[in-house]
DNA sequence: CTAAGATTGAGAATGAGATTCATTCTTATC
DNA sequence: GATAAGAATGAATCTCATTCTCAATCTTAG
């Protein structure tokens, strides 16, 4: 994969911010420093970044966000605002009590585990 | 909210199964009964019932599913066939561990919070 | 039974994301 | 540095899940 201006810069936007934004907003951003990138490079190369491992992508009700940060660590989603933010990497349900900023409250909470079941695992 | 006869069909649907189907899939199901019934009438019934908390939308990579447990528990989803299973809902990471059926492998953990940021609960 | 209004099916509209393709970059090799 | 091969780009188009529209139909309170 060539390091290309766009993708570069679409790295650079994603380290810079800890907002996890979704493609709109890193196309926005990405256009202060390039404007005549189109959309379809950023959808584009955040496929590419993330099937490298360099970026992680967050699917989530309000829609597709992405995170330069591929360490796993769990998130809050404000249904209100759709942001999302970062909470420290929980060990116990004490710790992630803890992890919660001042203010927040929760109301639901998603433990989604992925990987293959016995039967695909079974079959190839 | 009127309970007609697709919605009902709907319900049963998500009642008699545990395998967490798409829209389409209920369309299907639903059409074994009720022959006419349009995918527009689905979502639209979906999206009520969600409202009425009688039925769960799980949103994951692999598109949205329906569940009538509406109880929280976590869920398995597999990467290969994209089926999504219930877990019992675990109490410690010793329980989660075992409430993993025989043979499944984890890739990813996805924890999420849901609620209210502190700045959206100081606003209103 | 009837009227009022909620719900329906069919089809059109929407929008996020993927794809296509001629043109433009990158980079390995000289 | 120049060059050639093929990867990447922007613009436009396409796809497909979901939502919307609307005239016709069904539900249900009274």
């Amino acid at each position: 994969m060539r390091m290309t201006r766009q993708r570069r810069e679409i790295l650079a936007v994603l380290s810079r911010t800890r907002s996890h934004p979704s493609a709109e907003e890193v196309l926005r951003q990405v256009r202060a420093t390039l404007p005549r990138v189109s959309l379809g490079s950023v959808y584009r190369n955040l496929k590419m970044l993330r099937e490298a491992g360099l970026v992680r992508e967050i699917v989530t009700a309000e829609g597709r966000r992405y995170d330069a940060v591929t360490a796993p660590h769990p998130h809050f989603v404000c249904e209100r605002c759709s942001r999302v933010f970062d909470l420290a990497r929980p060990l116990t349900a004490g710790a992630l009590r803890r992890a919660l900023p001042q203010g927040f409250a929760v109301s639901q909470i998603h433990l989604e585990l992925r990987g293959t079941c016995s039967e695909c695992a079974s079959q190839r």
